[in-house]
DNA sequence: TTCATTTCTTGCCATAGGTCAAGTTGAAGG
DNA sequence: CCTTCAACTTGACCTATGGCAAGAAATGAA
């Protein structure tokens, strides 16, 4: 049995003005809804992938390995949130992340190749995009200078503040690794709450 | 008189498969050559950008203030490469960051209506759009990798390595700031070598 | 050339956060 | 119910980097 779209669900994520409910439902037809289960990678280290996935329930990270062999923790991915990793799903080279689903999760995946056609079929989608991207930039910059200008503390209540399901869902580890400190400091920064 | 546009040095900038060379002529057309006296904001908190730049000569770099006041570099801009503030240009809002020349400059300035008009025409600007931003968003993301897995002292060496204009040419603040430290700490790496 | 301003260096001491190691607590499988 | 492994806490100590302030060097304007 093959679980439903939810056109409403994908017209909050793909909200554009210059996207119209025709545009949306016509959007839909590239997506499929499936499940994830906790632990699954929807992507490796070293691989190309072949699509994006959109996040419905559950939580993701996508995490690196530093030159010690530490586990990085880059992102994570919250509910209505785009599963993608940019460098590698469009200028088709091989992954230097991983994504791993931290519980059980449901998506909406969507094909790189469909995706592409209707990119170039719909003005309003390629717009679409292109905000998504400049918000993604734009967070990334954000978070490079939060790295400077912030003490852990602050970022860590930063992050409980705009993420609360990052902090109840993720184990400690992960949030110390992409916070930029260690579970101890993570855990006595906690404890002084 | 108005300096004129140099092709070759174009063609290196919009390097894209599927870019000809024609198109590459017609895109010319877009672009205007000018001088910027060092000292100059190119772009000021606040306000919308109507433009981009591509750098052919000089350095800048784009900062803002943290709630102390401090000033805090963001990035820095080199030869052949992109001047300009995704966020705000692309989402016409106010921009949160002033970009500064730090030398005198030659760019070559580019109206965002014309950029619009002709990016939605060819294919190929498009793809060059979009594969510019990936690089754009990795690069942010390795930056904020780097200031969690990296030493200030190798976060200063890498930068050193791969933009050497930025050392040599930024005052040592702007270069401690840009890599999350102070003046004192970047003068004492300094001379430690 | 001189004066003023910015840039850079350096010393002293403070501190956020790291490292390592030893527990606890808790959850999942047999 | 017991065992195991991961998650989390906590303590003792260490280190990179910050804050502040003084001075030296370089730059630029008059």
């Amino acid at each position: 049995m093959q679980p439903s779209v939810d056109i409403s669900f994908l017209a909050q994520v793909y909200n554009h003005p210059l996207l119209s409910r025709n545009d949306i439902v016509k959007l839909s037809g590239i997506h499929t809804r499936e499940f994830i289960k906790k632990g699954t990678f929807v992507l490796e280290k070293g691989s190309v992938p072949q699509e994006y996935y959109i996040l419905e329930s559950g939580l993701l990270r996508s995490f690196v390995h530093d030159y010690n062999g530490k586990d990085i923790t880059v992102n994570f991915f919250t509910e209505g949130e785009l599963i993608i990793e940019v460098a590698s799903l469009f200028q088709r080279i091989p992954s230097s992340e991983n994504i791993e689903a931290l519980t059980n999760c449901t998506v909406y995946k969507v094909d790189f190749e469909e995706f592409q056609q209707l990119f170039h079929e719909m003005e309003g989608f390629r717009e679409w995009g292109r905000a998504w991207m400049s918000k993604s930039l734009f967070d990334f910059k954000q978070r490079s200078t939060s790295m400077i200008v912030d003490s852990a503390k602050e970022r860590y209540e930063h992050l409980m503040k705009h993420r609360p399901s990052v902090s109840q869902k993720a184990p400690l580890k992960h949030i110390a690794s992409y916070l930029g400190i260690t579970d101890s400091s993570l855990s006595r920064i906690r404890k002084a709450k």
